[in-house]
Order: structure tokens, then C-alpha cells, then sequence
DNA sequence: GAGAGAAGGGTTACCGATAACATCGCCTCC
DNA sequence: GGAGGCGATGTTATCGGTAACCCTTCTCTC
């Protein structure tokens, strides 16, 4: 047994942790074969292979994963790219990801975009080149941050829509938002509502965002008058100035949001106009983030599977990296409409 | 100049980014000269420095962060170990952590630990042995997790209350939850109302939580009567079966809950038993996440300083990893009580 | 004019793994 | 009985850096 170079005697004595030499010379071995035992690849005889693993157990050695991944092992490691991880939507799909990629093995970075900020360049980010990705690019930041990226980086991404070119990126996962949306204006037509006013969240492209979208397909599609859109942000601060000065227009009897955070603003500005909710003022909001179901009133929304998605995300990605070894397509819920109090017929 | 069996222009043409060979080659000058450049120790003329960078540039090289780690470099990367990203507390304390981290030039990992479940260990979830750790412990998940590293780990913690050994771990931060339940319960009798009701988190450890400890130091020291705490968890539902048997008790008048969300179900229970907030019930929080304000009615609470607490835990890890580059102590803001609609004088 | 430093930069070892290739028995086949 | 093949291991090169050490030149100083 030739030792070049390297004298791990010392190391141990010196109170480091124990690497893969130390294992191989404890069991008599070359530093090779412990590294056929641990990654299950080549031969190695039974007597061998048990022994080794024993000593490993002795010593309670840790493989060093930076070293694996220097030396060209599998990645095994993955930076998931988001803004604001204040927001349910992000949040939860982080959660999604974390778990999924925790969960088959990978550990993972994150990394989080500033808003309105020029984004210096997101490669700096990542830990090497070559690094695996995630995006979550619900928002404007994240979706510069995704095109931003270097062609070679391997990525997946949660967006906010279908890729609409004629080859869309297939490492893309996305909840059918503008279905969702059309559904609960639907849902509040029927209700006898004559049309229904939107807030809106901020857009992540140029283009009409998923959610206005389908508003509008479901209003035009019912022959109902179509409002000028109301622009909100993220919050529910947003969602309150942006309605403040038209929710005391009786002739506003339905409003949908965005999402929850500004429906929660928009009621307390309906409220201090005098409106009841649902007495004469239907509102729905979007993503169902957990207080949604206890507030007062409860709000009728748009479930949205995030953690699916994000679970989803990363297994795309997993097959990207490692196409054998990754399970099967998973599948996440479609939105689904969850009535409760904040939503009732139009007033008379 | 020496090029000891490498050959970076194969590299190059293989289309592998450039690495710190290449960038030497180009600009002539041997690989150590450009780590030099790069880190800016030891001596290298201000041509040759400007020489170095103007490739670097050309190239688009960036060191590879785990080449360096394994290398021996400077650390400059954390994993953060929580637990339920989904609660406020732990999310707002990470988003602090990542900013911090992101601004010092740390990459962050993430590491989500499950509640409820054997910790099998939780070094393996580390990239290599040594790896710096920050630890969100405000639930038994984080401490359980915060106790088993393993103490060559550099770690620093988020954790609920000041360590109170004989010598304290000096790597914690907390905020003084205590303090601030006591004060919010001298809110409380101060309106008039003849003691407070209260309804607690989990612990995180086997003593009384510092806000159970805080609420009943305040009703002690007016002399008042204590009444047994209500056991809640961390979710919305959690508050509302809670309090759900004892709500319609007139002789409640006032209560503290142990987190906003835990408010949240305790005022739906309320309502649906018929109490008005705050005409015979005042209901007061904790933590002010970011929907209290808008609640009907709005809630008081206490603000925590969640995010200003994960920056401060990071300049902590900082300090404790390079002690001379690492800026002065951070501070935090101590926690405040948000009075709003919530809380009002005991009924007649 | 010579020795001592300081500047500037090159060499070599090493971090902890993986991959490709080499080696060594031993068994089978012609 | 020698060639070929295969199982089980050992060797060497490499990943992309950092650190310790070494080697020239100059510049001072006495």
C-alpha cells in the first residue's frame, strides 16, 4: 500500500475529521476501494466491502461533499434562485423544493433576488460553474434572474405562465393561473354579480399577466363590461390604496385579487367605507395562504398547489441531472376555488 | 513558466469555463500569481495586478467557491437548520440570515428540519465536515438539532431565550420575549381588565416558555389571579380549538395568545360565540406578521424584530469566523407593543 | 563593494474525493 | 501448457484552488 504524498497519521492526531484515507488505511485498503464501497460502483469482495463499512461506522467518516463535487462525482446540490421569500407563493414553493431535493439526497443553496435592484450578475451566486438551479420567477426579478443565466447552467424553474414560443422550454413548471382566474369570475357571475373588478399583482412580463388574463377571458366570454384593472403590489398595504377610492361605488359589488395579501386590504378599505362584505361587496382572493380561512370574514379564494409545483420543479430538475435515477413525472394539484364567507349573491 | 500535467487549452476548447489555469496562461503569469491577485494578499506589481484582472474580465472567470473551500480558504459559507419555513418567526429570522450572509459574500444553504420525526443526523445534511451552521431554535426541532452538532462545528443560533448556564454559550442571540409578554399583560390590566387570559406556543425546551414566563410575572406582580395556560400550537386552528370551550366564558375578557396566528383562531372562536373584540374581549398577539394590521379588527400585537435578529445572528457566526474582517456587533430593535383594534378597556 | 532586506513572482505539496488505467491471481479454453 | 478473461485492487492523474517555501532582482546601508 503506497501512500504519496500524504500522511494521515498526522491528520487524525491533528483533530480533523476523518477523511476517506483515514477509513482505508484503518481497514487496510486502498483509499480507492473506499471509495468503490461508498458509491457502489466496481468490485469489491463482500469480506472487503463489510469491513470497510464497519471501519467507516468506527470512524464516523462523513464523506466531504465539496470534495465529490470538484472531483466530477454527481452533483447532488442545487441554489434555488427567488425573490422575497415573504410572499406565500414563493414561500411555499421554496418549501416544495426543499423538500423534495432534501428528500432525494441533495442539499440546497438559496439565494435571494432584491426587488427593483440591478442584478449585478446571478452567476456570482453560484458556487461553481456549472452549478444546478432553480428559479422561482413568479415576479419580474425572477424572471430576469432565469434569462440572466448562462445557457450551460442546468436549471428548472417555477413561471408564472406557459411558455408561449414554438419550442418552449421544457425544464418549466406552472399552475394554470388563468383557468383558476376565469373560474372565480365565473364563480361570481353567477352569484348574479353584473361584472367584477380586479386587482391586479404586479406583472412579471410585459405582457397581461395570468391571472388579469383570465379575468378578462371569463368577463368577455359572459358579454360583461370589463373594468380598467386595478394595479396593486404585493401587499396588503397595495391592495388597500388601490381600491380606496373607488370601493365606496355601490355599483362595485364583486371584487377578485391577486392574491390574499391585497384582498385582505382591499376588505378593511371596503370596510371603512361602510361596505359589508358580503352584504353588499363579494371579495375573492388568490393562493389560499394559511390565515385566509380565519379571517373575518373568512375569504373565499383560488387553492393553489405551491409546494406541489415546487416539488414538481426540482423533480424536473433531478431528471434533467440524472435522467436513469429519477422517479417518475410527479403531478401536483390544479387550482381549485374554496368558498367560504367573503363571496355572496349581488345585492338586490 | 511550468504547467505540471495540465493542459488548460484542451479545457478551453472542451468548452469547460475558464478556470484560474486559463487565466494565468493568457495573461503569463504562473496560477499562484492570479490567486494572489484575486484575494489580494502577498505582493504582486500593479501592472501585473491590472494585467490579471483585465483577463478576468476577458474570460468571464469566476474562482470556483468549492475548489477554494476544499483548498482550505476562507470559509465564507453557511447552512442555515430551521424548522416549518412556514411560520413567520422562522421565515422572517431566515430572510434576515440570507441577507446578511448574501451581503458579506456567504453563499447560504438551507437545511429544513421535519418537526415530530427522529432526527436521524444532522451532519450528514452539512457539505463537509467543519461547515459553519446557523441554527432558527425557537421550537424543540431547532434545539434538538442545536444540541447534537457536533462541537467542532461553528455554529451560531436564533434561539428563544437567554441561555441561562453558568457560562452562557456565547454564540446565541435571542430577543426578550419575557420582557414583552409582560409588558403586553400590563397593557392588558392597565385597560381595566382583571387578569389575562393566555394561550401558549410549544415550547421549546422543558421549562416554561419565556412568554408563558413573562404573562404570569406580570399578573404575579399586580397580584392577580393566574389562570391555567390554554395549550396551543402554531397554527391558526390550533388557537381556535384551543380557546373554543372557554371562549363564551363572559368572565374572559382579556387574551394573550402566543403568536398572531394562534390570534387569528381565537377571535374566530370568539365571534362565533357571539364576543365582540374589543367591546368584551380584547385579544392580543405576538410577533406582528404582516397581516395583523389589516385584520377585522385589526390586531395588537407585539413586534418582534425577527429579521434584524437573523442579521445579527449571522454578524455573530462572522465574528466567530474571521474576527478581523467582521463589522461591530450588530444590534436589534427590542420588541414593541402595536396596540391597534384589538384590545380595549374591560367591559363594565 | 558586499550583505541584508524587501519586492515580485514561481514551485511544490496538499485539500478529499473520482475516474481511467494498470496489476495480480486464478480459472477456463484450445 | 500458454493465452485470454475476469474479478478484485492498487496507482496515477485530475478537479480548481490555497499555503508554505523558494528564487531572483533591486535597493539600501555600512
Amino acid at each position: 500500500m503506497g501512500v504519496i504524498g500524504h500522511t494521515p497519521a498526522e491528520d487524525a492526531s491533528r483533530g480533523r475529521s476523518a477523511s476517506i484515507w483515514d477509513v482505508a488505511r484503518v481497514a487496510g485498503v486502498s483509499q480507492q476501494t473506499v471509495s468503490r464501497v461508498i458509491n457502489g460502483k466496481g468490485r469489491v469482495s463482500e469480506a472487503t466491502r463489510a469491513k470497510v463499512l464497519q471501519v467507516i461506522a468506527e470512524l464516523g467518516y462523513r464523506p466531504n461533499k465539496l470534495a465529490r463535487m470538484l472531483a466530477g462525482g454527481p452533483v447532488r446540490s442545487v441554489t434555488v434562485l427567488t425573490s422575497d421569500t415573504a410572499l406565500y407563493g414563493a414561500a411555499a414553493t421554496l418549501r416544495g423544493m426543499e423538500e423534495a431535493a432534501r428528500t432525494a439526497g441533495f442539499s440546497v443553496g438559496i439565494s435571494v433576488l432584491e426587488r427593483d435592484t440591478v442584478q449585478p450578475d446571478v452567476t456570482v451566486r453560484l458556487n461553481r460553474p456549472g452549478e444546478a438551479v432553480m428559479v422561482i420567477a413568479f415576479d419580474d426579478a425572477g424572471v430576469r434572474a432565469l434569462t440572466s443565466l448562462p445557457p450551460d447552467v442546468p436549471v428548472a424553474a417555477a413561471v408564472e405562465r406557459r411558455p408561449d414560443t414554438e419550442a418552449p422550454d421544457p425544464w418549466q413548471v406552472w399552475l394554470d393561473d388563468r383557468a383558476a382566474a376565469a373560474h372565480a369570475t365565473r364563480y361570481l357571475l353567477s352569484l348574479g354579480h353584473r361584472t367584477v373588478h380586479y386587482v391586479a399583482i404586479p406583472s412579471s412580463t410585459s405582457d397581461l399577466p395570468q391571472r388579469t388574463q383570465g379575468w378578462m377571458d371569463a368577463l368577455k366570454a359572459a358579454g360583461r363590461p370589463v373594468p380598467e384593472p386595478l394595479q396593486g403590489g404585493w401587499t396588503p398595504r397595495s391592495g388597500y390604496l388601490a381600491v380606496r377610492d373607488q370601493v365606496a361605488d355601490r355599483s362595485v359589488t364583486a371584487i377578485l385579487c391577486g392574491n390574499d395579501d391585497l384582498a385582505l386590504g382591499v376588505m378593511r378599505a371596503a370596510r371603512e367605507a361602510g361596505r359589508d362584505i358580503p352584504g353588499d361587496l363579494s371579495v375573492v382572493g388568490f393562493d389560499d395562504s394559511p390565515p385566509s380561512a380565519y379571517l373575518n370574514p373568512s375569504l373565499t379564494t383560488v387553492r393553489l398547489d405551491f409546494e406541489g409545483l415546487g416539488r414538481a420543479c426540482f423533480d424536473l430538475l433531478h431528471r434533467r441531472l440524472e435522467p436513469q435515477t429519477a422517479p417518475a413525472f410527479p403531478t401536483w394539484s390544479e387550482p381549485e376555488l374554496i368558498v367560504r364567507e367573503s363571496s355572496g349573491p349581488a345585492p338586490a
